[in-house]
DNA sequence: TCCACACTGTCAGCTGGCTGACAGAATCGT
DNA sequence: ACGATTCTGTCAGCCAGCTGACAGTGTGGA
């Protein structure tokens, strides 16, 4: 649906990336809007020692260079960009794009606002729960699918690599999920999760 | 500047709201979208017995309704609302209004990212000093005048009020900053402070 | 097949910040 | 002018989650 009006603006320029390689950092030079062709990325915000991913890019994913977070390739990537005037020339000229960027932001906003809530209200356990709920149902089936190891999912949820471990291995230890192999997981007990999400 | 665009709008509805009462809370009915044309109020998230302050709302300031967020009003205020749809209309024919509304959601998922980078990396005490340097440069003086009592602020920065009357006490103790009354605060070194914000 | 290297689990120790409690200061209504 | 109410400062006790360390488990290359 995004792409339908992507594919009216003038040619965009094709960049590609390794895997670990950074597709846009704070303080870039030009202020750029992007899509996501193939591969995957993750957006993340960095300090010091830490890092927090607010989000993962998929093929047909669209973004804007001018953030101060950074974007990372996680496998080779392929994007297409245009600087962003030509999305404000575009605008002028057909302006239904607009209702479609803005609700796309919209949703950005609601998926950090989630973010500010649970970082701001609740456990880490409680936000792992919610985590795995919400990862069943956007992948249909109840066996849900890692992305990444242990360190991208703690930085998801903003925490470390130890902690959420040792939390992972309780759930699995309490009989709330199972883990068949490294990559997979299957929620047992969706009711005491969905308990765990609710509260604190 | 934006509310020059909003005059254009068919006349909207006007309400009145008592301090303390809400503008709006989530799961509202309709969505709309206001301008508050006097007095003040709080966007905040809320859970059990905490609350998060994202922001406030001046003169001028717009928002919409439909988020997860509650808007409480700080004293006698008054706003002006129109239905979501008028703005989509009007986007159609007044295409510059776009970029206008554009612009100020993406001021938000910019203020939504500080935030979030705050509460993941920064100690309280840190957020604090940022508070204070930012008020400053906001406010033209260096005396800066608090909104709101410690309850306010501390909600502000994502924390209990306790722990910010400590907090604030031991900077005025170690000389940081100056309180000649309840209202006003007064940075007397800012080096020390920027430091404090910047590490950990 | 064996070594190197990356990923994972787990533990002990520490600490920032929360909670509840309470006394002192301001502010307000009548 | 004086109770009542709300706001503020401070303290002790507690706990979630971070850190560093290290052993165990994969996994891949030559």
């Amino acid at each position: 649906m995004e792409s339908d009006w992507l594919q009216r603006l003038p040619a965009g320029r094709q960049n590609l990336y390794d895997t670990g390689e950074m597709i846009c950092r704070p303080g870039m030079a030009h202020n750029r809007i992007f899509m996501l062709n193939s591969g995957s990325a993750r957006i993340c915000l960095s300090a010091e020692h830490r890092e927090l991913t607010l989000g993962c890019l998929k093929p047909g994913s669209i973004y804007v260079t001018h953030t101060r977070a950074w974007v990372e390739s996680l496998e080779p990537t392929s994007i297409t960009s245009w600087p962003i005037e030509q999305l404000t020339l575009l605008i002028v000229e057909a302006p239904e794009i607009a209702i479609t960027a803005m609700r796309e932001i919209g949703k950005m906003l609601q998926q950090a606002t989630t973010l500010i809530e649970d970082l701001a209200f609740r456990s880490v356990e409680s936000r792992l729960a919610r985590y795995l709920l919400l990862e069943e149902s956007t992948q249909q089936c109840q066996t849900i699918q890692l992305t990444g190891q242990t360190e991208l999912l703690a930085s998801l949820l903003g925490t470390s690599r130890q902690t959420l471990s040792t939390l992972l291995n309780r759930m699995i230890r309490d009989g709330l999920v199972a883990r068949p192999d490294r990559q997979h997981l299957i929620l047992l007990d969706t009711q005491r999760l969905q308990q765990l999400a609710s509260v604190s």
